[in-house]
DNA sequence: TATATTTGTACGAAATATGTATTATAAAAC
DNA sequence: GTTTTATAATACATATTTCGTACAAATATA
């Protein structure tokens, strides 16, 4: 195991996602991160050899939290449209949970090798969900007539309708446009007597 | 006049504003509000010695924003009573309006002077309030055997207690604790009717 | 008590921010 | 159309901050 949950390390990791989420990365400093943790510059140097290494475990701790819960669920034993809800549910609440300073930050200013490796890790999120529709393709769950490639892409502007204001003020509630999108997703716009 | 309007000098002012509402006043850079602003750091200069001149700057023009609703209350032809709840709506508002992160780094890295100027600024405004209510007084708005530093005392933590989660959490709506609090500002605990 | 861990402080090197000077450009006034 | 005037862009020396490392003192752990 390479995280052993040492509690100094702990401390630094929740300080650090704490003063990045308000203030970007740029913004906040080793010595601030280490005075707000009660460590000491050495501490901070065992576990981490700069601040990007500390912004990178971060995000691998994010990635890492949102694809257990994302397993959690596919590999529950409830419906296939269940799965579906929960999932879309639980995207919009993890993109809520980002920072946008954070991310203006990391977009920015972290070096090519850093962003080429979140991609990596974003592709095989993507890989994931593939892999799980093309299995819910298999079992009859889904037409059999539509890219997996398809879903995918439309499952990600479905992310950025449910952010869409101008979307959002046709409901009078944002739950009932989450809805309208789903049963959009699973049935298509035909009343389903015609199918 | 002093300032005058220019707009240069007014969207340094306001991206100032903004990013050290934002992020406080150390972790904003005179070459960042710059660039937001989309202004030379000539023009800058210009208008401003450093950074701290337009902190000053900044406040001062929030103070007198502040004077000049409290006065246009006080000077109204309305109620003495609708005056009192009406200006400490008005404290309510500007106390959510300055941020946190603002207040906190002013009050730490602002040099002495600075701090003596924006105490003074206070005093004058205390002194007004002080001034509003002996005239209330003397036209018998107000108890004449109370003492006038009291009655600013007790403003003051009215609006404390009025911020307090505790307290908000009594009432159903928050307007109903502002009403509670007016109330027995003006009526004291004994029932009217046995005055 | 012996050993490992953590802190506090110091420090040189690197990076960043400040404030000024200079030149170029564009708008305004004459 | 020429001359002011205001602003931008760039470069620069200086000051300040941050980084990463070293080491002795304090604290915790075995």
């Amino acid at each position: 195991m390479k995280n052993k949950s040492n509690p100094k390390r702990e401390q630094i990791l929740q300080t650090g996602k704490d003063l990045f989420w308000k203030f970007g990365i740029r913004r906040v400093t080793i010595e601030e991160i280490c005075k707000e943790a009660r460590v000491s510059k050495m501490t901070y140097y065992k576990y981490f050899s700069n601040k990007m290494n500390l912004v990178k475990t971060i995000m691998d701790g994010m990635y890492n939290d949102s694809e257990k819960k994302y397993r959690s669920i596919m590999d529950s034993d409830i419906p296939f449209t269940d799965k579906v809800l929960q999932t879309i549910h639980l995207k919009r609440d993890q993109t809520k949970a980002f920072s946008s300073v954070f991310l203006l930050d990391f977009i920015s200013h972290a070096d090519p090798e850093m962003v080429d490796y979140f991609e990596h890790l974003k592709n095989k999120n993507i890989q994931m969900i593939a892999e799980d529709y093309t299995k819910a393709q298999r079992e009859g769950n889904i037409r059999r007539d539509i890219k997996v490639e398809f879903i995918i892409y439309f499952l990600n502007h479905m992310l950025d309708m449910s952010h869409d204001e101008s979307l959002i003020s046709l409901y009078k509630d944002p739950h009932d446009m989450i809805m309208e999108l789903t049963k959009f997703f699973f049935y298509g716009v035909l009343d389903r007597e015609l199918h």
